[in-house]
DNA sequence: GGAAACCAAATCGTCATACTTTTGAGGTGT
DNA sequence: ACACCTCAAAAGTATGACGATTTGGTTTCC
């Protein structure tokens, strides 16, 4: 899901280093100078700039160049902007972000889900539930991780709203970087585990009340260990 | 904070008829064909179809062309893409998964903004609340629609959390639809003006549980009366 | 001396064109 | 039927030329 091509390869110089401040607000980049820089044609650092440009974080004027825009303006939910940000000197303040978004989203989508979930995600929304018990027992970080991942993203898919379900892959970011920089428990908590169950459950139940109970409890844990951590 | 120039006006034209679906999911377009539809050079092309990509609303195959992708790999969070989608046929379904995100969101926000808020943000907050019961007797819609979204934009903002605040335009797009489409009644309910005000005075009282509650019985009501006029 | 008008350079924006690279499809031979 | 080869279509990249616009200094005129 990357962008490919020249362009591809310019972005994922120039993305990180303005998302991680490297080079800073207000900057000015001339496109001959990137030309030379990176070594590709004018074609190339134009469209690289154009994206960079439609996600708001550079603007481009004639007769003065190539400008880094404030980071209020940048789109701030744009997957690529996250990852940057994430991969950067900036992590800190985007995990404390994404950990408040997934305190409001994911208990209204757990909610959501109990009610909208079909026969089929009721079913593996169980599977990973005792999937995570199993991986959790056996200490396997990585495994456990990977279904840690597919259960939020499933949760939030069961939901029913597109735009839910579209956070499932910064949520998956947030807990392969949790994992990554050992901002976890060495061993999965056994009562975070059993809130999972409990979640699917509900939502197996169609008991919003309860799944969405039981999924603030998750989240707003997890944000709390994350402040615990940063602080 | 329009993309400029030639590229913006060939988006302005593809991506709602992409969002509304006139050009469906698989269709291909050749980048030669578009020039000459639109009678504009290459780079053009090139430059616009590089940022509907940026959003994944196509991806560009050698030897194949341009193909619109399924809407489920769209970034629906993306400005540009709401509000083509909040234009064209999407609109109900855009309109109901924002409503659920508000659900999600503005409670979450209002809580947060309880602790976080300055001093100056909190008066404002309470003027504003003053400013909306005013213009809701008067029944100005217009005023009204202006004071309203400045209150939820500010309560978003307060959160202190950047991707929140972000949220803030989508909101507002939320609100001026609601507005412009009649689905509103015909003069705002003095129940709801009333929770503004208990919004306000809690933030400022930094009670978030108050705040919190508050806001969730905003963004309810506005969900329920939103699927009411939908159905 | 100051303000308004003007001019020139810098930089992006667009176009036209040529060449390169990838890849799908169809044909060929076993 | 299968694997392989070839070819052509389409995007990807590079480059030169020109146009448009903005900025900032410079001139000119009170």
């Amino acid at each position: 899901m990357e962008i490919q091509g020249l362009p591809g390869r310019l972005l994922d110089e120039l993305g990180p280093a303005i998302a991680s401040g490297e080079i800073p607000e207000g900057a000015v980049l001339r496109g001959e100078e990137l030309e030379r820089r990176f070594g590709v044609s004018r074609t190339v650092v134009r469209e690289a700039v154009r994206i960079l440009e439609g996600m708001r974080m550079v603007a481009s004027r004639r007769r003065v160049g190539i400008t880094v825009q404030p980071k209020s303006l940048w789109d701030v939910f744009d997957p690529m902007v996250i990852r940057w940000r994430l991969a950067g000197a900036d992590r800190p303040a985007q995990l404390r972000s994404l950990g408040s978004l997934r305190v409001a989203v994911e208990p209204a989508a757990a909610a959501l889900a109990a009610t909208h979930a079909s026969d089929d995600e009721r079913r593996e929304l169980s599977s990973l539930a005792v999937d995570l018990t199993v991986t959790a027992r056996a200490a396997d970080l990585n495994t456990f991780l990977e279904h840690d991942i597919a259960f939020h993203s499933l949760v939030l898919r069961a939901s029913g709203n597109e735009m839910f379900a579209h956070l499932g892959d910064t949520v998956a970011a947030v807990l392969t970087g949790r994992t990554e920089y050992h901002l976890m428990p060495h061993q999965p908590e056994p009562y975070a585990i059993r809130l999972h169950r409990e979640v699917a459950e509900a939502i197996c139940a169609q008991d919003a009340v309860h799944a969405e109970q039981a999924m603030r409890t998750i989240v707003t844990g997890a944000l709390e260990e994350l402040n615990l951590q940063l602080d």
